[in-house]
DNA sequence: AACATTATAATTGTATACAATCATACGCAA
DNA sequence: TTGCGTATGATTGTATACAATTATAATGTT
């Protein structure tokens, strides 16, 4: 008995949009006007406005008088973002600890175990669907803290990243290890010791930062 | 020459329904109708429609399938909120105590000279008038980390403080020391010392804090 | 009286229409 | 050719219209 939300086309044209800018297909700098958008994607303004809207509210455009104009994410952004996440992950982790339900952790697993499912599986379109698990792991991980306000900040931010990442290449050897972590976290999770959990989250964010760099300097 | 952004109706609506939300008017898990308020408000869908998914991206309202439902603030929520700054706040403040531009630091300056003449002025809405330059100062403060994510972070989260505070009655005397501590950033960012900057806003974040503990016990 | 079924009302999501503003381009004059 | 003024087009903000879905109320039947 799944509430289902039914996905809007505002909801669509949000996602693609997101994908288009981050990938790079809307440069930096360009104006995006909502009567062009509305013609490229065959829909009317209405929802092509209101995913705008959303956009500028993540800083990803940018309301200017005229049209919004794309802003983007930069790598040294990212790095920002992880610096954020490693102040503040050990403390919801020291609260997740005390505060996470049997039922939580059982999600937890469950995701991680899905997660490396698909990931030794590693069909075409898996890599989406470890993505999406990835964000579930976080976003359930995030609520165990017990803390609206955390969950609210870390969720919006692992939401950005992960959209950035998404736009990159993901290698099966990095997907592995971060699966490793968090099943590493599970059972620290499962100890109730502040301090483990705080390690092994700590741990998953500085490796997957780590991870980026790498990416990004192989890239270059 | 500068940029006059138009005041739309779907911001004063987004205003005015954070207000009415904050301060009670619309109780904790009542539905909100487009259609309701549009009639309310004497407005069209449209700008109503904006402002509330503005507020349910800000998880002050939260969408269902049929209305929004009100979630609003609580007072865990607020401390959550200041703890999440006592672990930002720090490396922001470092950060800005060597990227801050000279113009910034005036800007600052500026800010804070500007809300002690209007805290001690005492006029009628001068107290709204103080609250603006509060939250323009920290603006203006997060921005000069250099760093656009702590600065959205950050940011974001005053807004929304800020908002709630508006709902409850200031004081004077507790004004006249928040702004004391804005000077005494000010004073620790000419020197352009980590250290100093550092403490000098992380006891504004704590003092700020103790304001509120206080102001609830008041009030409770 | 209780339950099922149907009809009506309410609500959202999307499209379109309209008004106001602003920029650009074109024409005309010096 | 350049500069100014007007007109036209583009763009946003708001209102309204329409469709689909869902809850609620009403009605009929057992």
């Amino acid at each position: 008995m799944k509430e289902h939300r039914n996905i809007s086309i505002a909801d669509q044209i949000f996602e693609q949009l997101e994908k288009d800018i981050l990938s790079g297909k809307y440069q930096r700098g360009e104006v995006l006007s909502e009567l062009r958008l509305s013609k490229e994607m065959n829909v009317s303004r209405t929802p092509i406005r209101e995913a705008l809207l959303r956009l500028a509210q993540e800083n990803i455009l940018q309301e200017t008088g005229r049209g919004m104009v794309v802003i983007g994410i930069s790598h040294e952004d990212m790095l920002d973002m992880y610096d954020i996440r490693l102040h503040l992950e050990g403390e919801a982790a020291r609260r997740a600890a005390v505060n996470i339900t049997e039922e939580q952790l059982a999600q937890l697993q469950e995701l991680a175990d899905l997660q490396r499912f698909y990931i030794n599986k590693q069909g075409n379109s898996s890599s989406e669907q470890t993505k999406n698990l990835d964000s579930q792991f976080h976003e359930v991980l995030y609520s165990a803290s017990g803390s609206k306000s955390y969950a609210e900040v870390l969720i919006r931010l692992h939401k950005k990243m992960s959209k950035f990442r998404m736009a990159s290449v993901s290698k099966q050897s990095r997907a592995l290890q971060s699966n490793d972590e968090h099943l590493a976290i599970c059972r620290a999770l499962l100890t109730r010791d502040p301090d483990a959990v705080e390690e092994a989250v700590l741990t998953h964010v500085r490796n997957a930062m780590t991870r980026m760099e790498n990416l990004a300097v192989a890239d270059g």
